[in-house]
DNA sequence: ATGTCC
């Protein structure tokens, strides 16, 4: 028996000398050098179980080896969940509640909120806010970096553009579908793309082109482009009570931000492989670091870059109306933020969830048939001054193409008199849940100031009529 | 959400 014997079995520093002097023990007795090896590879396995005997010395310091492991394991979940508070918990299905949970035991969360549109997501879940110290989770953000609503409320009566109108000018101006940009001629530029940060990392380099192509468009999945009639009962920005004609947006970041979102969740988990199975999808990366760094820059450019989008279809549609909106209001729904939370500054990720810091303007949409409302925050700091980002799906897509009759579907829009253009059954109202219900879950969150009706939607169509 | 693996 020797060192080299000991160091095959994988004993590092001291704990050879341990093994070997145990070792010499066992032989004096008597015992054979398998024997001893298999012993050694035992007391190796679960020291726990030799700390009487002559394997004591040598059980003890490798006990206090994974002790120290541990003290210095970043990557452990606490064994429970951070406290955290539930708007509307009877809408929200258990699989968003355990994806909440888990993201409260990271040992970077400090803490946390969950909005009543909540459903199951990657990682994070959909109405999932989560603050976190020195670190930021790409799927805490989520797929679509930044994407958000914008409203256009003309002073002009609903009734002033007419279905056809409506069509004709949503079929102009605005582009659907995945892979989809504005043809060369037709593209604008915006301020955005003169950002120096495209220019900083190869990832963004590299996705510049499709930025370039898609900027103004609307992409696919639950975005839209709607006319509808706005009716505020109350004034608001130099707006008089009355109802109004509006248009309202739902985009994202495009192909560029789901490219962002993917390379940098796929180098986040590279560098956390003892992250628990659970919690893969939520592995971060910190703001020290230069990964942490690229990532938080390639977001804050996707989150802009988004509301870009929003401001050409705006822009495109005001200069063919051949007029200025009296009220404009965005807000970004998915993106990550320096907050000041309980006098700390910490990262307060929202995914599907609207600011709502006190007096801050919002948007809620319903569904393609339902009212969309704007509200006000109220500063809730329980909720890290948010709110819900929408009504929130009861049904996944493909249960929905299963559990909804077309007719039904068909029925919900002609009832309320909405036109569509493309638009899917996975994205039917009654997908959804009553967005009544879900503004009423948190009327302690926000203030509903206005509420708009959709009339001529346009949605991606899918694979459904190409 | 995204031409669903840069």
């Amino acid at each position: 028996m020797n060192g080299k014997h000991i160091t095959k079995l994988g004993f590092t520093g001291a704990d050879i000398g341990l093994a070997l002097a145990a070792a010499t023990l066992r032989e004096r007795a008597g015992a054979e050098r398998d024997e001893i090896l298999k012993e050694l590879a035992r007391v190796q396995r679960s020291p726990e179980s030799y700390t009487g005997g002559l394997y004591a010395n040598l059980a003890e310091s490798l006990m206090a080896a994974q002790a120290e492991e541990l003290l210095h394991d970043d990557d452990m979940l606490r064994p429970e969940p951070l406290d955290y508070r539930v708007w509307g918990r009877e809408l929200i299905e258990p699989g968003a509640l355990a994806q909440m949970n888990t993201a409260m035991r990271l040992p970077i969360s400090r803490a946390g909120a969950l909005m009543p549109d909540a459903h199951v997501g990657y990682g994070l879940p959909i109405g999932g806010v989560l603050a976190t110290e020195g670190a930021v989770i790409p799927y805490g953000v989520g797929v679509d970096i930044g994407c958000s609503m914008r409203l256009s409320v003309y002073a002009a009566p609903a009734a002033s553009l007419d279905a056809r109108g409506a069509v004709g000018l949503l079929q102009k101006h605005t582009r659907f579908g995945a892979g989809v940009g504005w043809d060369r001629r037709e593209r604008l530029h915006h301020d955005v793309l003169d950002d120096p940060a495209w220019h900083s990392q190869p990832l963004l380099r590299h996705l510049f082109d499709k930025a370039v192509n898609q900027l103004g468009t609307s992409g696919s999945g639950n975005h839209f482009a709607e006319f509808g009639t706005f009716t505020l009962p109350a004034a608001q920005g130099g707006l008089e009570p009355g109802s109004y004609l509006a248009l309202l947006t739902h985009s994202g970041s495009r192909g560029f931000g789901a490219q962002v979102a993917g390379h940098f969740t796929r180098l986040a988990e590279s560098l956390h492989p003892h992250l628990d199975a659970s919690a893969k999808k939520l592995a971060w990366l910190g703001l020290d670091t230069q990964e942490g760094h690229d990532y938080w820059q390639a977001m804050t450019l996707a989150g802009e870059y988004a509301l870009a989008n929003h401001e050409q279809i705006h822009g495109r549609v005001a200069k063919a109306l051949g007029e200025a909106p009296a009220l404009s209001v965005s807000n970004s729904h998915n993106l990550a933020w320096k907050q000041e939370v309980g006098g700390r500054e910490l990262i307060v990720h929202r995914k599907g969830a609207t600011p709502a810091a006190s007096g801050v303007l919002g948007l809620i949409p319903g569904s393609m048939a339902d009212p969309a409302y704007l509200v006000r925050g109220r500063g809730q700091p329980d909720s890290l001054e948010s709110a819900s980002h929408g009504a929130g799906r009861q049904m996944g897509r493909k249960a929905a193409e299963k559990a909804i009759a077309k007719a039904d579907w068909k029925a919900y829009l002609a009832e309320r008199n909405v036109t569509l253009l493309g638009g899917g059954i996975d994205e039917a109202p009654q997908a959804y849940k009553r967005v009544e219900e879900v503004i009423a879950a948190q009327t302690d969150l926000v203030e509903v100031l206005g509420s708009f009706q959709p009339q001529v939607v346009r949605m991606d169509s899918g694979s459904e009529d190409i």
